[in-house]
DNA sequence: GACAAACATATCGTATATGATATAATAAAA
DNA sequence: TTTTATTATATCATATACGATATGTTTGTC
């Protein structure tokens, strides 16, 4: 599965196939965590990226979800949102 | 702050404080809550990088908080523990 | 102390995350 | 449609995660 097959799962609204698709993705559904976050805020990639001092292309990355971020930039993005980014296990 | 300071300062019990590191170092938290359900499990390391696919000195270095996993990385973890990894926004 | 099991540390090679810049695509507004 | 704001994509250089192996250190048991 990769993310866009994510997305398509989560916006048919499919809600079973959706909760397991979410238990195997937890990158996913902080990506999700962190574009409403920003869109709740109003708050474009661009300065999104600037308070979390790197650049929009990287945010833009990072939203895509094409790639294994670290916790480091996971944290760092949760930061400039005004959050707390949680790890735990359940 | 480094782990080593993370670690005194929770096994100083001091509330507050550990609180405040929590805060700032959610890699650290994981860590603990790795460690913890791998004790409770009684796993050794090379057991658990066993059934994470990796080797024991990977384990070592990621319990010691020496460096700055992946988000794939600790699923593997999670999943080698029979558990979900959780990342969220609070 | 001798031995074994478990964990820590060092190091190296490879893959990939990340920053950065440029530019393309898209959306929104005039 | 033209212009502007926003987001996506491509690419490169550098740093670092990660796997792997070897070895050191600690801990416990006899």
């Amino acid at each position: 599965m990769n993310y866009k097959e994510y997305k398509k799962a989560v916006l048919t609204g499919n809600p079973e196939l959706c909760k397991e698709y979410k238990a195997l993705a937890p990158q996913y559904e902080i990506i999700e965590a962190v574009i409403a976050t920003r869109i709740e805020k109003q708050m474009t990639q661009a300065e999104l990226a600037e308070r979390a001092d790197t650049k929009q292309s990287n945010i833009s990355r990072f939203e895509s979800g094409n790639y294994n971020p670290s916790v480091e930039f996971l944290q760092k993005i949760a930061g400039a949102l005004d959050k707390q980014l949680e790890i735990t296990l359940r």
